[in-house]
DNA sequence: TCGATTTTGTTCTCACGTTCACAAGCTCCT
DNA sequence: AGGAGCTTGTGAACGTGAGAACAAAATCGA
C-alpha cells in the first residue's frame, strides 16, 4: 500500500520535496535519538553519534538528512534542539494530529492506555466499539463511546487518523465507514488486507507475521542447510487433505 | 537488522536456498490468503485471485513463489492445500516454536490473551515480569512468573523467540539476559533501539513510529505544497531552545 | 492427435535504496 | 594568516526489488 505520491513523470522536480519512503520510515528513530540526546543534555552531535544512537550507518543518516536540507555543519556536526525541530515539523508532529481507535479489546485497550500514544503530536479523540456492553466504560480519563458516533465525532473533532484494533471479521467494514467519514490515514491491527480508495494512506502492524519472519530466519539457524527436503508430491493430483492446519486465520 | 544471512561471496550459489528477505515477510501474507481461500472450500486458484486475495499483483506473487520451487501448474492454477502447506513448511510453521513474553503490562497482557498468538506454530510457555506485585497473577490459562525464572525456562523449554514487552527502560537489559539465556530471536514492543550479537535476529514493532509515517503523508495532503517554510534559522550559532516538546521519548 | 486456450515460471529492464569515497567547508591551533 | 584536522553533503557504483512481457507447459475440445 501507501500509494506513490503523486510523482508527475514530467514535472519540473524543482525542489519537489519528494522524499523517499525509506528515509519518511526513519525519520521517526532519528526523532527519538535525537530527543534522548537532548535529554542527555547533549547539544552537538556527529553523524556518527546520531547513527550509533539510531542504530544505522552514518552514510544512510547523512543521505537521508540531506534529503530534509543542510542543516549540519562541517567539521562540527548537528545541532540537536535544531534538527530536531526540522525533522518533526517536516514529519508533521509539531502540530497535533486528532486520533480514533475502533476496537476496544484487548489490544484497543491496551493502546488506549499506551503512554506512547500520548507522544506528543498525537491525541486519542474517541475509543469506539459496537458492542454495547462496552460503551461507557471508563478506560483511562477517556469513555468507550459507540462506534455510530463515528461520523460525528469526526466531522467534529477534524480526525484525520484511525486505528483498527478489531478482529478481522469486521475489519473492512469499520474501514470503509472510517473512510466515508472523512478520515484519510489508517493503522491496521486487524489480520486481514484492507482495501482503501486512492487518496488514503494505510499501514498495518501484524504481530503473527513478525513472529512468522522471526521463525523463517530461525529454522535457518537451527537446520542450517538441512532443511528436510520436499516431499515431492508422491501422486499429486487431486487435494491434499489431512495436512496440519498451520498458519493465517486469526480471526475473532 | 536483520544481518544478512549467510551470503558466501564466491560461494557455488546451488540452489543456496537464498530468499530474499523483501519475499520473506509477503509468504506470511500468503499463507494467510490460502488459509482463507481453503477455509471457503476453494481447492485451486491461480496466481490473480492468490495475488487478489494477497493484496499485492500477480507477478509479485508468482516470482515469489518461484523461490520456493515450482509449485503450480500452468494453466490450472495453484493446489490450495498443498501450496499452504509447502509455504507453512518454508517459513518453519509446522513444527512448534517456544515463545516467552517479558513484560506483563497493557501490551504484554494484551499479547498473552491475543489468538494471533495462538495461531499454530508458536506457542507461549511463559509469561514473566519483574514486578513482584505481578508475579502469580492468572492471565488465561497461565500465570505469570518472576523473570528470574527465564535462564531456566528458556533452557527447560528450547525456548527460541522472546517478546519484549517493557518499557524502554529496562529493554536493553531484558534483551542481554535473554540472548544469554540462548534466546535467538526477539521481537521487540519497547521504543527503542536494541543492540543484540550477531546470529541474533531482531524485529521491531513500534507504534509511534507507525503513527508519525502517516502524519508525514497526511501532512502532504491537507498542506499539499504548502508546508511552512523553512524558519532560516536567525541566528543559530548557539543551542536553540524552547521548542516544542515532540517525538521520541515514549518511556516508562 | 492436434490446435486453441489458459496460466505458470522466468528473463529482462528499470527504479529504488544502500554504501563508498571524496571534495567542500568549518574550526582550531600555531 | 595559514595550515592541519574534522565532519558534512553528494556524486557515483553497486545491489536489490518490482513490473512487463513472453516462452514453456498443461488442459480441453474437436
Amino acid at each position: 500500500m501507501t500509494p506513490a505520491r503523486s510523482r508527475r513523470p514530467g514535472a519540473p522536480t524543482r525542489t519537489e520535496r519528494g522524499i523517499p519512503e525509506a528515509t519518511v520510515a526513519r525519520l521517526p528513530v532519528y526523532l527519538r535519538a535525537l530527543t534522548a540526546l537532548s535529554d542527555s543534555g547533549i547539544a552537538t552531535a556527529s553523524s556518527e553519534d546520531l547513527a550509533t544512537a539510531a542504530g544505522v550507518n552514518s552514510a544512510k543518516l547523512r543521505k537521508d538528512l540531506s534529503y530534509l536540507g543542510s542543516y549540519g555543519t562541517r567539521g562540527v556536526g548537528y545541532d540537536v534542539e535544531y534538527l530536531r525541530y526540522q525533522i518533526a515539523r517536516e514529519i508533521g508532529v509539531t502540530q497535533d494530529w486528532a486520533v480514533v481507535i475502533v476496537g476496544i479489546g484487548n489490544l484497543g485497550h491496551a493502546l488506549a492506555n499506551y503512554s506512547g500514544f500520548g507522544t506528543r503530536g498525537f491525541r486519542i479523540v474517541a475509543l469506539l466499539d459496537a458492542d454495547p456492553t462496552l460503551v461507557g466504560e471508563q478506560i483511562g480519563d477517556m469513555i468507550v463511546r459507540d462506534f455510530a458516533e463515528l461520523e460525528e465525532i469526526v466531522a467534529a473533532d477534524r480526525v484525520s487518523i484511525g486505528v483498527i484494533t478489531t478482529p478481522a471479521g469486521p475489519a473492512q467494514e469499520v474501514c470503509d465507514r472510517l473512510v466515508s467519514a472523512g478520515v484519510t490515514s489508517i493503522l491496521n491491527f486487524a489480520p486481514v488486507v484492507l482495501t482503501v480508495p486512492t487518496g488514503v494512506d494505510i499501514r498495518k502492524v501484524d504481530l503473527s507475521i513478525e513472529l512468522q519472519i522471526l521463525a523463517y530466519h530461525e529454522q535457518r539457524k537451527s537446520g542450517e542447510a538441512a532443511l528436510p527436503e520436499v516431499p515431492e508430491l508422491p501422486a499429486m493430483n487431486g487435494v491434499v487433505s489431512d495436512l496440519p492446519s498451520v498458519g493465517g486465520g486469526v480471526g475473532a
